[in-house]
DNA sequence: GAATATTTGTGATTTTCATCACATTTCAAA
DNA sequence: TTTGAAATGTGATGAAAATCACAAATATTC
């Protein structure tokens, strides 16, 4: 079964007509490793479900430090939802650290769904509010605990990612150093 | 007209038939200063509209350090989200700063009002996103400024808290101590 | 309005982590 | 397979902010 399929169903049932006339609503689109999907100042046209490979948005700021806002890999949505709801140009940037393929959502076909069909409603109030609960909880690990503790936390939750991303970018996103996340990751 | 009204309204529009409806699915309750809304390890059985007062959302750590997650006041919704979608018992407390007035909508009667009224899915939908994007802010802040940064972000943005609410709790909700606040919130 | 509690300011000290610098290892691509 | 680039580890140093301690100023309440 389709994988956006199976995650609409999680939340809803469909018919075959309905995914159908859902899915008719994306386009697809491959992206490179290295190749933006959003950048900075550019008007962000969609919201991308991830269907494989690997990507990030991360904020940049003005001396060039990275903050890695979220990782997006099979079954995530990522954009700049900021730039993306409110239609003004993106202050995040989005990228690819291996090649991927993503289905597009544009905010107009969102709507679109939304309005027509109930059920997609729903679907993305109750994606939005778990994003919103997984959002507190990351504000309230970097509020209190120490960067080992935000590290160790991390790797219970997403093994497979300190595997598969370079320490450098775990580190942005946790809000650490480089070299201090380097310190304590092996040790133990 | 009703504060609650007003708001919904800013979305879509609304009979008075609806919004009475919409009404009836809220119970009333005034809480007084010190008096607690919802506790460590309770089940939460509400979200908060809050008519007037002021609230506090905070996470209470193993050595009792306080973290606020949020302040209500007027015209805002306050809870333990994680708690209240889920639930399962408050990791969060809210607790009232100075006598209030709110609005309680259960579980029940939000997912009822959202099946029932298509319109309501749709409003709780678009607040949910703007508190996602609100999050979003509130991460790269803590990520990207230091202390005094934010702290004057934070008066741009809602000048009138600095005044209500004691430095101790600001410093609370900008993950910094009292004293360093302290330090520099009068200097130039 | 006196008494008590809460809030705020400020010095001294300590801790944690960022930063800088460079060596080593691993990876990728010509 | 060589060659350059990325990723990682590790020491030395410094800066920022936490913590501790206490005094002063404001609020609250009985």
């Amino acid at each position: 079964m389709h994988i956006l399929r199976q995650q609409i169903q999680e939340i809803t049932p469909l018919s075959d007509s309905e995914f159908d006339y859902i899915l008719s609503h994306f386009t697809n689109k491959k992206i490179k490793k290295h190749q933006f999907l959003i950048q900075e100042n550019d008007l962000v046209p969609n919201d991308y479900f991830v269907l494989s490979g690997f990507l990030k948005s991360y904020y940049l700021n003005q001396e060039g430090k990275e903050y890695i806002m979220q990782f997006g890999t099979q079954n995530w949505w990522i954009t700049d939802y900021n730039s993306y709801f409110n239609q003004i140009p993106a202050t995040i940037n989005v990228d690819c650290i291996e090649d991927a393929e993503v289905l597009c959502l544009s905010l107009i076909n969102r709507e679109k769904l939304c309005s027509e069909m109930h059920k997609m409603e729903h679907f993305f109030r109750k994606k939005s509010n778990a994003g919103y609960v997984a959002l507190q909880q990351r504000l309230l690990t970097l509020l209190n605990n120490n960067p080992r503790e935000r590290y160790e936390k991390l790797v219970k939750q997403y093994p497979v990612l300190i595997q598969k991303v370079p320490k450098a970018l775990i580190a942005s996103y946790l809000g650490v150093s480089r070299e201090t996340l380097s310190r304590f990751s092996l040790k133990k």
